[in-house]
DNA sequence: AAGACGGGGCC
DNA sequence: GGCCCAGTCTT
């Protein structure tokens, strides 16, 4: 218990105002939850502000469209968070009368819902015995118990859960929790953290054996893979087309016409897929921006945008869209950077 | 068990 | 350029 004791004492001292601390309401939580996996609290904050303000009750999240839940959730990333909350909010309000589930079994049921959404939600809102196992804890355990096995093997991940477990302050799993990610948010951070002043370091095993920076191990690197973009945005009079991506990379957001692939102009213009999206229309090809690199964890995009002027138009796969329409539809981090620079060189 | 899935910030 | 962030789902 003193490791609990000690890091409880701690955030009592240290711990941040925020907006979901200080509220049972599952809703409020859940959602808390869902913005915050793999994402900082500075980036997550501003929009679980603008959801609560828009949605401030499951209901009214449940009553909303893909493409509302889309919009306020654009530029997050990781869309895939966003539409399985809007679909275990329908699913709530029809099949459990729109009260949140009060047992972990359950709770750990819903779509979105992993292990340590469930351990959060269930110790959080309702006081239930389960530890949170998230970057922090492991990152706190693996240096404070000297635990030098890769996090991101499946014997790790059980002695990771294990652990956690064994050092859950049962009688006060809620507070247990926050404590635990909030020292590792704040004090115990990944990069050269300042044991100097940790009130923990005097048992921490990394610490006295020199290993904070070895610690936590992970047995994968990742690889970055390189993709090349063109996207046609058609313009006819107020208007230009969409289509909504349906798997993969930003699925269910909205972008112009695309052609993936490294092609010079000259080809792209004679190749067979520029051929089925202009079909038999009229077109000019205006402005042609250079190459754009957009930086994901996992790949490197280089998008060119190729402005194509039409008289009239017909494409059943897209979507025409009045430009004054446009700003409702979610689009990628990627276009939405692109058109707003245009906009700042044309004005 | 291994990949896929975003975007931002830090070094 | 690499790594990490209050992870989960799919294959």
């Amino acid at each position: 218990m003193y490791f609990s004791n000690s890091i409880i004492s701690w955030y009592n001292k240290n711990a941040r105002e925020l907006p979901w601390r200080n509220t049972v309401n599952p809703y409020k939580i859940w959602l808390s939850e869902i913005i915050l996996q793999q994402t900082r609290v500075s980036q997550g904050l501003p929009y679980y502000l603008k959801f609560i303000e828009n949605f401030p009750t499951i209901n009214h999240l449940a009553s909303a469209s893909e493409n509302q839940v889309m919009k306020l959730w654009q530029g997050l990333g990781y869309y895939s968070r966003a539409r399985n909350m809007h679909f275990t909010a329908k699913y709530i309000v029809q099949y459990y009368n729109s009260q949140f589930p009060e047992n972990y079994n359950e709770i750990l049921k819903l779509k979105g819902i992993g292990e340590y959404t469930a351990a959060a939600i269930s110790s959080f809102c309702f006081d239930l015995p389960h530890a949170v196992v998230d970057g922090n804890v492991i990152r706190i355990l693996s240096r404070y118990f000297g635990i030098e096995i890769p996090y991101d093997t499946s014997e790790g991940k059980k002695i990771f859960k294990n652990l956690a477990e064994r050092e859950l302050n049962v009688d006060l799993s809620a507070i247990h929790n926050q404590s635990i990610m909030e020292f590792g948010a704040l004090q115990c951070v990944p990069k050269s953290p300042n044991c100097s002043v940790c009130t923990l370091s005097e048992n921490c095993m990394a610490f006295n054996s020199n290993l904070i920076d070895l610690l936590p191990l992970k047995s994968k690197k990742i690889s970055v893979k390189k993709r090349y973009f063109n996207y046609l945005i058609i313009e006819n009079e107020d208007s230009t087309f969409l289509q909504k991506r349906n798997s993969g990379i930003w699925k269910s957001l909205y972008e112009f016409p695309l052609i993936e692939g490294d092609f010079t102009e000259e080809k792209l213009l004679k190749s067979d897929e520029f051929d089925e999206i202009l079909q038999n229309s009229d077109f000019t090809i205006g402005f042609v921006s250079k190459q754009v690199t957009h930086q994901l964890t996992h790949q490197t995009i280089f998008a060119k945008f190729w402005h194509i002027k039409v008289s009239s138009f017909q494409n059943k796969k897209y979507k025409e869209v009045n430009w004054d329409c446009f700003i409702d539809f979610p689009i990628p981090r990627l276009i939405d950077k692109y058109l707003k620079n245009i906009e700042k060189v044309t004005n």
